[in-house]
Parts: C-alpha cells; sequence; structure tokens
DNA sequence: ATCATAACTTAGCAAATGTCGTATTGTTCT
DNA sequence: AGAACAATACGACATTTGCTAAGTTATGAT
C-alpha cells in the first residue's frame, strides 16, 4: 500500500490504460468521467473520502473512463495482488462485493436522473446524493458542506449545460432549496429539495448490508 | 436451481423486492428498469441468453429497480446460498467479479449515451450494443438479428419518446445504414453505423478476460 | 377471414435546453 | 493591492426534442 498527494485536476488513471491499482480516496474530492471526440464530457460518477475507486479495473483489461481529482486529494493505492489475496477471505469479499454493487446502484440511478428527469430535477437529485453521501461519512451536518464543485462540472455530471445548471441554481436559490457560494452549500429546506428531485437514499444502501439469510 | 418458462411482459423481479435468487437468462430477451412517479420509464439495460441478471441483488437489501421480460423467456434461478457457496472458490468469484463489473461497465457507457450524445447517436448507439452482444453469442450474423423491441422499448432505453425514436429510426433507414421490419434487424453499412454512433466495443470486454497478472 | 389491438408513421406546434456573446464577480498569485 | 484568470451571471436567439392527435400498418385471437 502506498500513499500519495495529489493535487486538484490531475488524473489518476486515465481512459486505456491498464490499470494495476485500486485506490481508495482519503481526502478530497475526485470525478470518473468519459471524453467524448469532440470534447465534451460525461461525468459518471463523484468520490468523496472513503471511497475505493476503481475496484472496476481489477479485471478489465483496459479501462473505459479516467478519474480526476477535483481538488487537492491523497490516496491510498493497492495493487491488485494485494486485493486478489483479499478474496480468499469470504467475508472481505462480501465487503468488496457489496461496495461494487454500490457503484452499479449509483450508475443505475444516473442512467435515470440524465434519461427521464428534467434539468431542475436532475442538479437537484445529484446534489442530494453528495449531500447524502457526505453526511454518511461525517464530512456534512445538517444538511451544510464544502461542496467543491463547479457549475461546469455539474453540468458536465447532469448532461445539461454550464449555462443551464446556472439557471437552475438560480430557482434552486429563489425557491429558497438551497444556498450555494464560494464552495459552501446548505440545503436549507431539505425535505423540499428531496421532493423536487424525487430522491430516495435507498440506492445508496447507506444501512449495513444484510446479514446472509440463511433460510 | 430451478428452470422457469416465463411469458412476454412479465416481471421476473419487481422494484422493492428482496431478492432470494440470481437468475441466468436461457432464452429470450429481457430489461431491466426503473419506474418514474408520473410513471414514465427508464430502461437500464437490455439482456439476452446467457446473462446474469441480478448478481446485484446479491447483497442488496431492496432491489431499485425491477426486470421484466420482453419476450417469451427460460430462466435459470439460482439461490443466492448458491452463489455465494461457489464464492469460496477463487476461479469462479473471478468469473462473477468479471461478470459483474461488465455489467457496471455498461451502466457507464449508458449514462454516457444518454447524457452527452444526440437523439440520433443513442439510438444507432444501443443497436451497436445489441448487435455486437448478440453477435459474441451466436445470436446474430453479418449484422442481422431478431430484435424484438418496440419503438417505445427503445424510446425508453434512450430517454427519448416513441415518436422521435420513429423519427430517428427513418433516418438511419434513410441513409441505408439500417433495416428494421417487423423484428428483424440488418445493419447495412456496419462500419457506417459505427460512426455514426461513436460506438466502440471495447466497454463490453468480449475479449477473453485478462489473465492473473502476476508481474 | 375478420375483428381487435398494439405498433408504427406523419404532421404541426410547444417546451426545454443549447449556444453565443459579454458583463460581472470571485480567487489566486505576486 | 493589483493583475490575471476562472467561475458565475445574464440576455437573445437557435435547435432539439417532446407532445398531441390523427392515420396507417402489423399482429394475434376468435
Amino acid at each position: 500500500m502506498q500513499m500519495r498527494d495529489v493535487a486538484a485536476d490531475q488524473d489518476l488513471v486515465r481512459e486505456g490504460d491498464r490499470p494495476q491499482t485500486c485506490m481508495l480516496l482519503v481526502e478530497g474530492f475526485a470525478a470518473r468521467y468519459r471524453t467524448l471526440s469532440d470534447g465534451r464530457r460525461q461525468i459518471l460518477s463523484f468520490h468523496i473520502a472513503g471511497d475505493f475507486m476503481d475496484l472496476q479495473g481489477l479485471t478489465l483489461t483496459r479501462l473505459d473512463h479516467s478519474i480526476s481529482t477535483l481538488t487537492a486529494c491523497r490516496v491510498a493505492m493497492f495493487t491488485h495482488g494485494a486485493i486478489t489475496d483479499l478474496l480468499t477471505d469470504p467475508g472481505l469479499t462480501r465487503v468488496l462485493w457489496h461496495e461494487a454493487m454500490v457503484d452499479s446502484a449509483i450508475f443505475r440511478e444516473w442512467i435515470v436522473n440524465v434519461g427521464r428527469r428534467s434539468a431542475y430535477q436532475r442538479v437537484a437529485h445529484v446534489l442530494c446524493e453528495l449531500v447524502t453521501r457526505m453526511e454518511a461519512v461525517g464530512l456534512a451536518h445538517d444538511g451544510i458542506c464544502d461542496l467543491p464543485l463547479t457549475q461546469g462540472e455539474l453540468a458536465d455530471a447532469t448532461g445539461l449545460s454550464t449555462v443551464h445548471v446556472n439557471r437552475v441554481i438560480q430557482e434552486l436559490r429563489r425557491e429558497n432549496l438551497i444556498t450555494l457560494r464560494s464552495r459552501t452549500f446548505s440545503a436549507l429546506n431539505w425535505s423540499g429539495l428531496k421532493v423536487a428531485a424525487e430522491f430516495d437514499a435507498n440506492y445508496l444502501q447507506l444501512k449495513p448490508p444484510a446479514e446472509d439469510s440463511a433460510t
């Protein structure tokens, strides 16, 4: 295991790489993304402290996406060998499996978000997800957190243009649902925001994983 | 293991269920989907013969989506206990893990599809993916296959309206890229279609999984 | 065969979102 | 404090896609 400190806006792994390590994000914000031929970008997920990034790469020969830091980050790197050794332990296998399945569930939710929700709901939903996940690891309290995302990054996550994200954010502000200024986010009206987003945290599986149902 | 024959348009598992089994699709077409409060639907993935559906449910307490047959299907059902027993074998663990990771990669590709591609590209891309996967299991040859999807189902997969999917399909036909009639699909100009869709099959990981890189 | 139903097709118009250009504000570095 | 740069804000207009409401063609059942 090797600890690395990485500045903001640096790629941790790049599309096309044959990854050799898994990374645990210890501190900071990162994003997984794909770049299209015309330079536009789609962010696939945000990562916060405690996230195992790139469990994906474990069996993939060639990575289909990049991961970049959004802020300065501290990252713990594990070789694939170290991880596959862990997989001999059924308990740890289950933990990693669960981690990967939650990742997967988040991807599904994002497909729904980008596929069927309005711009307004999309932005609200991403914000709900982030605050909820940050509360779970103690990075947010009472709907308030440090959120170092630019409107351009939110746009790339929601499949919208920066300009339109700006319009939506202003609307969310006008309705007193949120406050977002100089990287500080606050959900002024959490239940209102959840309703606006049609947000249901179930998919994040934040309750401890179910015990094996041996019936 | 129990084999089940299921008619078309039946739910195999439903959102909110606490799943007890994993299902291997032996024959037919199925789709994973989410329903929104207003009744609209987002299809999250299509499944064809040979797909392990719902490996997801293995550690999830409550399913966040439903899976429905699109045609008559034959399904092999495995209890979760049977699967977790398999996970003591490192080789099988690797196979299931890989299967789950490919699933995950497909979800990511769909986020990109729905988030950043035009309607025209989205439809072309889904078609490319389906043909490629079907070729891999011998259900398609020379870009020709049985494709029992309605335009409404394609719309729910691409985040578009049925009417607009129709417009796009006609355009694809006009350009002699595809033929699609009474459930028979044919890629008249495969490379042209791939270019139109910006399709790169890499994410499907159809080459055999990499041997353990013990360097 | 015929009927009933689901799927597809077409048109016109409405709404949501994107694009471009520019002004304003905030942040960082020196 | 000031310069340089990035991020945010705003308006006017263009474009894509959605919606509604027909018609038309397939498909399946009796």
